[in-house]
DNA sequence: CTGAAAGCGCTAACAC
DNA sequence: GTGTTAGCGCTTTCAG
């Protein structure tokens, strides 16, 4: 494992030079032709280790998400390492599966690992930032906010709830219910709030809260809550689903049980992954996802580089996409 | 950011002391009990970098995939967390979009960042591996093969290829196609591979590779190979797709026209993500992919312990799970 | 433009 | 059981 001594030596120039060269610093192009030779010769490799003791970061960004098998999550990483790339850095995932403890885990080694900056999509709404933030490592939270007053980018939740039941309104659903995620998380507390002012204000149907369902942000989660609210004596005739996955569960117990869109509505807050279903059979509120990455990204960036303007939030707009049959409803 | 010295004046003790308390070695309970106790006063969190760079190698093990957005791999990166978080190993996930040039980038920095191991889901079948080689740095490869005799942990694809088109045969389907991956791809040639041999043998009908597509492993490739064999004089009246998300590429065109299964025969090798189809309406052949992940990393760590035994192919077995229902072909 | 030398924070001999 | 010390490989003043 050849080092810059070793370059240095075979190159006869010094160690100092080769580290020129290397981060490309004015040389003489006599001497960097040396260098570059011998660095070839040898298949030099730079330590990125040495270098990131010594200068005290490394060129590496941490995404840290709660779940890295939702297609949400992993098309956002695609935003992030996109700009990261363009810039020089790398980017690693990092999967805390909603759990507290494993992103505190992760949280540390972005720190002991001296990495340039984090992007963190937190499990709760009070992540341990506490070490992150007393060291001056840059961070930006996404999709969730946080306690902490840090650089953020989110999508207009709310909006994304009132869209998602404004389209089964017009459609003329009647009982329109809604499966949610944790209560505790903010993004589906907002998507729910925004379906609730819908069904209420438009006077769809009285006592809202007993279609509500809060369930985990996951298939399953979709599935029961599904099951729960066509057990009930006046069943809901559509359904707003606030994530991907949940839309999802609800529409595999839906067709297990027969009633496909659009004979029972189904509009879902975010894209639905990999889907088979007839095209235009559901509604989809479109979620910004990649290009939250792209901005979550480039605000790190800044960050990195030395910004220190106050913590700034962005919110995305999203975009309905409306079933396009209208079911037979009076037929 | 407190050091190892720091934390050693605030204890009386030597920075040598303070590193075997951190680091769980032999030290009387009282100087050990000085150590932590300033430890938790300064907030001191080690740091790996200088560890790293001093032991020369990290705690973190690469995972190297082709596509993150394809829940085939991020359930493999599930199953190799486990088992490496379990090890007190970090796992980090690198995105190589199918390219060799980003594949050896991440190569390139999994050296220079002095990590433990590398996993790696190969984008081609001649990975850069001669730098990781050389320097002895374990890795195992996963999915797919390499030129290289490394440690491996494989589907049986061949069988997985036979099993899709055995059951479209038994359900008496007549003209059987198959979307694959592509060319270059062990795994997209074994498939169909093992397609092609139970269509031949069985008989079912000639000039089997007029039937054969190749194409790339996603959503897209799926979608045009299917439209395709949709356009020739004589479509198939079933297909075999070879991977999930060329499935699924393939059930929306099929969707999309009108044509569901079982009316239209669909086989597929790999799970399919997020299916809202009807129960059963097509045939899985199940891929054991966490447990690859499972039986790579635990390969991984056994080599980071100093293993040295000859390298080692594991071959997993896969599980088919047929349509249920017949279609009425005789009808 | 180039070289010498110090030091980033930690661990592992080696003494005691 | 504990302290002293010498680096791991690199970057970066500081001289020249």
């Amino acid at each position: 494992m050849a080092t810059i001594y070793e370059v240095a030596a075979l190159a006869g120039v010094s160690p100092a030079t080769v580290s020129r060269v290397v981060n490309g610093q004015r040389v003489s192009e006599e001497k960097a032709t040396l260098v570059r030779a011998a660095a070839a010769e040898l298949k030099f490799t730079p330590n990125r280790t040495a270098r990131t003791l010594r200068r005290q970061h490394s060129e590496v960004i941490a995404l840290i998400l709660p779940d890295i098998e939702n297609p949400y999550f992993t098309s956002m990483a695609r935003g992030v390492e996109d700009i990261a790339r363009a810039a020089g850095y790398s980017v690693v995932l990092c999967n805390t599966d909603e759990d507290p403890v494993r992103e505190a885990r992760y949280l540390d080694i972005a720190i002991s690992e001296n990495m340039a900056g984090v992007i963190l999509a937190p499990a709760s709404d009070h992540p341990d930032l506490q070490h992150l933030i007393a060291r001056r490592r840059p961070i930006v939270a996404v999709d969730r906010g946080t306690n902490f007053t840090i650089d953020g980018v989110m999508m207009d939740n709310r909006q994304g709830g009132r869209s998602a039941a404004q389209t089964l309104v017009e459609t003329g659903y009647q009982r329109i219910a809604c499966i949610t995620g944790p209560s505790g998380i903010e993004t589906a507390a907002e998507r729910s709030k925004g379906w609730r002012e819908i069904v209420t204000n438009a006077g769809v149907f009285e006592r809202a809260d007993d279609y509500l369902r809060y369930s985990t942000f996951r298939v399953d989660g979709g599935r029961s809550a599904m099951q729960e609210l066509l057990a009930l004596d006046r069943p809901p005739d559509a359904i707003v689903a606030a994530n991907n996955l949940m839309g999802v569960g609800a529409l595999q117990v839906l067709t297990e049980s027969g009633r496909t869109p659009p004979a029972f509505g189904v509009a879902v807050v975010g894209d639905l992954p990999f889907t088979t279903l007839p095209p235009a059979s559901v509604s989809i509120v479109r979620l910004p996802v990649r290009q939250m990455g792209i901005t979550a990204a480039r605000m790190l960036l800044e960050r990195i580089d030395g910004d220190i303007q106050p913590a700034r939030t962005v919110v995305l707009r999203n975009e309905v996409v409306p079933a396009e049959s209208a079911p037979s409803l009076t037929a």
